[in-house]
DNA sequence: CAACTCCGGTTCAGTGAGCGAACCAGCGGA
DNA sequence: TCCGCTGGTTCGCTCACTGAACCGGAGTTG
C-alpha cells in the first residue's frame, strides 16, 4: 500500500500486512499463485493487470520473501513461499465474505477437503472429519454460482476451472493440451 | 479496488471482495471501526487519511452497507453493520500475518476472550476454553511487540491503547476524559 | 444577537501511480 | 537465417491520492 513511510500508527500488524498484500492487484496475484499459475505470462493474461503492474508486484513479492524466481527450469516460475502460503487465511476469508455478501446463487468456488470430498466450514475446517485442512490438501471447483464465460478456450483458464488441489502447478496444462 | 466493471474474472468472490475493502485506507477504517471509532474526525486523525478520501471510502462503505452513518444523536457516528463485523476474520487474519511475519518482538497487540482472559489463536479460538470467540467478547490490548510512541496525549489514541472490548465506542473517552 | 468554537465535510492545484499499447531481447526450433 | 514464444521494458495519458485551505451548520457564551 505503499503508506507513507512516516506511517503514524506503527503498532498495528494490519497496517505493516497491508504494506505488502494492500496494494491494487497483490492479492489476485497471490490467490492466481495458490491456484497454481506460475508464469508472468500467465498472470497477466488471467488478471488482464497491466504487464509494467505486475513486473513491479511480483518484484516486490519476492523481495518480501512471499514467492519465489525460479530461474533454473529454462522458464521462469513464481512460486509461493512458506510466507506467501501462510496468506492463505486471508485469501480464504475475503473468498467466504465475497460468497457470503455477494454471490446470492452460491459460492462461486467451493473449497473441499481433497482427502473425503467434504466443504470446508469459515474456518478452513473440513465438515466431515472436523480437520484443520492445509492447503495443499485443498481441492477447488466450480461452486453453484459459478456462472461459465464460454470463452475460455485457453488452456490455463480452462484447467482453473477444473476441480483441482490447490498449490498443483497448471504448466502441465499448458505442455500437455487436452485435446 | 475499482477494477474496471468489465473484469474478466466475474466468477472469483475475491475479486468482489476487493472492489469494497481492497481499495487504499479501506481496511484500516473498518479496523478502526472495530476497535472502536467511530466519528470522522477521529478517523481522519488517528490515520492520516486525506479527508476527501475519508469522505469517499466512508461513502463507499455506507452505500455497501458495512458501515451505518447514524445522525440521530447530534453527531454524525459510523458504525459497523452485521456486514461489516462479518469482515473481521479478514481483518484478524491480516493482523496475525502482520505479526507473524513483521513483528519479532512478539504481536504488537493481543486479542484475548474477554470472560477468561486467555489468548485467541489464529482461529479465533480461546486458548483456554476453546470457544469460537464472537467479535463483541473480544478484548484488545497491548502486546509484547507494542512500540509506546509516548506522543500519545489525545484521549482517542489513550484510549485505543488501553485493555478494551471491540466494537465498544470511544466516544466516552471523548465525553469523559480521563483526568 | 454577534462572536467563537467544534465538526463534518468540500475545493483545489500538484503529483505520482496505474493504464494500455507498442517495443525489445534472449532462446529454441525449423 | 528466420520465426515465434516469453519475460520483460518504455512511454505518453489519465486519474486517483495528497495536503492544505476553505466552508457552513450547530451549539454556546457574553
Amino acid at each position: 500500500m505503499s503508506l507513507p513511510s512516516t506511517y503514524s500508527e506503527r503498532n498495528c500488524s494490519l497496517a505493516r500486512a497491508l504494506e505488502i498484500v494492500g496494494e491494487r492487484w497483490t492479492l489476485l496475484i497471490v490467490r492466481d499463485a495458490f491456484y497454481g499459475v506460475r508464469r508472468f505470462g500467465d498472470f497477466a493474461t488471467q488478471l488482464g493487470i497491466p504487464r509494467a503492474v505486475l513486473t513491479a508486484r511480483l518484484k516486490l513479492l519476492v523481495r518480501e520473501g512471499v514467492l519465489t524466481r525460479d530461474d533454473s527450469a529454462g522458464t521462469v516460475e513464481y512460486v509461493l513461499t512458506d510466507k506467501g502460503v501462510a496468506l492463505w487465511p486471508i485469501v480464504r476469508s475475503l473468498i467466504n465474505w465475497g460468497d457470503d455478501f455477494y454471490s446470492p446463487a452460491g459460492v462461486k468456488r467451493a473449497l473441499r477437503h481433497d482427502a473425503d470430498g467434504a466443504l470446508l466450514d469459515h474456518e478452513g475446517r473440513c465438515e466431515k472429519c472436523g480437520e484443520l485442512v492445509a492447503v495443499g490438501d485443498t481441492r477447488i471447483e466450480p461452486g453453484p454460482g459459478f456462472r461459465p464465460t464460454g470463452a475460455e478456450v485457453d488452456p490455463v483458464s480452462a484447467a482453473l476451472n477444473t476441480p483441482r488441489r490447490l498449490l498443483e502447478p497448471i504448466s502441465a496444462a499448458r505442455t500437455t493440451p487436452a485435446g
